[in-house]
DNA sequence: CTGTTAGCGCGTTCAA
DNA sequence: TTGAACGCGCTAACAG
């Protein structure tokens, strides 16, 4: 059983390479019988295209790229979930990078994906990407990308996020009606867009509130251990918060951790509130109020954006800057 | 700013395209000189060579795909870091892809995969996969295949498990010392090789300590809502069983889900313990035991096979069948 | 509708 | 150590 080709083919079917070529993409200028015969023989000897070759002719790859800072999170993992649906649907390959929070390999992967590897990028950036050469190089050398939920403003390409802002305010502003008066924000990374938005949402609802004598940030990151001595900090020292606004799921989980070790009761001493999309959370001791972004519905509307950006169609007005709805899901965690 | 390619280098630096990418690769019959200026200037113009004609030329893809049954899934992701991690050293690159738990979808994606677009092949199989021709198949035309966690035993190629029947024996050993009599086994697929297993050293354990008169099984799938109706006939049935060993995660959550519904309080009506790995199920109330497989070791451990057999090394007795140990983590939901 | 020709960009001959 | 020539497998352009 040796290597197969489209010449193998065309010579047992009496054809040329071309007909059997164009036979199998299902070229109008074939007749119906040639391309049954072709494809009767291509299903029984399981033939493929060399999907290489095809590529370097073609100048595409029918793949593409998504670029992650971590996979072990629900909203990442939920949005791949999303972005398959449609790559899918597309019949696209889907290559996946993990930037682990680290703006230098982020630059590496980008670099790795200059000459023709993918049609198209999909990007939630690192908590620590502040330049942003690498990603307008990306854009102006004229690959399709797409920002989803992490975003850099400076780089004018699609973005598909969530409500965060508005989202946080309402947030917030539950946690003020179940009675607290003194909210943390615990934070990624002061320049990572989400945490930005968020926090405007938080401060806005604390001035509306007049609650702004307590405003404190918690500026965490990716490791766990610090984060809980960060949050331990804060919880044990003086002027301890009553109510806890987690900007990432992770700080809600690192809080828990540390009110279990404080014997800090939740939410009679403490109310937590926090974006995830951990089903889970509802399973919790007390269960987490949460806040949940459509994590699949980001993943499919920026593949679907992508593809329009491959196929070099027409953007509309919101194609290029969508915010999809969150929902609050209350929950013990902040009761009164 | 147009395409580059080996020859706008080899113009601008007087040299012949064969010696820039000669000089590229590192070859040695290149003089340092040369190398050097070759490489400065690549780098100074971000070149890299077109990946499609490389691998058409060279007929190898410096890619990998991986086949999951699901990516919502914090064994599967974790097992993802594992993987990228090889793969990043490797200069190698990650597809993904995902069945849903369909074989059908699965039997699709190792079709797609058939002619060259990767080097080499991990799957975990879906949990409705039974006939493995596909597999069979893609094993005897040479490709490079690596079963993980979720194995098929008629296929002998590598696979990379944990210690699935010794730790499903030793958490059911636990479940008995701390009083069980009834323990009741939650699985994903009577055929799934994984489900067979802990099936194994659940049946071995309740033999063991003489507890055989009750043994029962319940077969649950990939969708939330029937599997809580069946645990929940299960539980509020006759011969309600006092212990439950869930198989996989999912069924734990469904289980506590359904014993919060028919207020049925763990541990002290119902113990619990499960495959898990999920951090945060020492938060659940109570906190859930779990059997935790070492997801990022068996992805790295799975990758590096692989490669070896993707680079047509040797295999060693123990890369042919591994079995890594899982961790078990007593919380109160085994409690007396 | 089908065949012929040429070339995508690279890496490997083989010759110098 | 370098260069010239060829071909990987496919598909676009052109011709019939």
């Amino acid at each position: 059983m040796d290597k197969l080709d489209l010449k193998k083919l065309a010579k047992e079917l009496n054809l040329s390479p071309s007909s059997v070529s164009r036979a199998l993409r299902d070229s109008h200028e074939v007749s119906r019988e040639t391309k049954e015969r072709v494809k009767a023989l291509a299903a029984k000897w399981g033939f493929q295209p060399n999907p290489h070759a095809s590529s370097l002719r073609q100048n595409k790859s029918k793949t593409i790229a998504v670029i992650i800072p971590e996979i072990q999170n629900n909203f990442f993992s939920q949005v791949l979930n999303g972005v398959e649906e449609i790559a899918k649907e597309k019949k696209y390959h889907v290559l996946i990078y993990l930037t682990h929070e680290d703006a230098e390999r982020e630059n590496e992967i980008l670099n790795l994906l200059r000459n023709g590897r993918v049609d198209g990028i999909m990007i939630s950036v690192s908590n620590t990407t502040i330049e942003y050469d690498h990603l307008e190089a990306c854009r102006a050398s004229g690959m399709p990308l797409v920002f989803f939920d992490r975003i850099l403003e400076e780089v004018k390409v699609p973005r598909i996020t969530s409500d965060d802002e508005e989202a946080s305010f309402r947030a917030t502003e539950l946690l003020i009606k179940r009675g607290a008066k003194k909210i943390a924000f615990l934070s990624l990374s002061d320049s990572l867009s989400i945490c930005k938005r968020r926090y405007a949402g938080y401060a806005r609802a604390l001035n509306k509130h007049q609650l702004t004598s307590y405003q404190k940030t918690v500026e965490c990151d990716a490791v766990d251990s610090s984060n809980r001595e960060k949050i331990h900090a804060l919880l044990a020292g003086e002027e301890r918060p009553d109510a806890i606004f987690a900007a990432v799921e992770k700080l809600a989980v690192n809080t828990y951790e540390v009110c279990k070790e404080l014997e800090l009761k939740i939410p009679s001493k403490l109310k937590v509130i926090s974006f995830s999309n951990l089903s889970a959370a509802a399973l919790f001791d007390p269960p987490l109020s949460t806040i949940i972004q459509p994590s699949y519905e980001i993943g499919k509307k920026a593949t679907d954006v992508l593809f329009k950006l491959i196929e070099k169609k027409v953007l509309l007005p919101n194609d290029k800057r969508v915010a999809l709805s969150s929902t609050i899901v209350e929950r013990k965690s902040t009761s009164k």
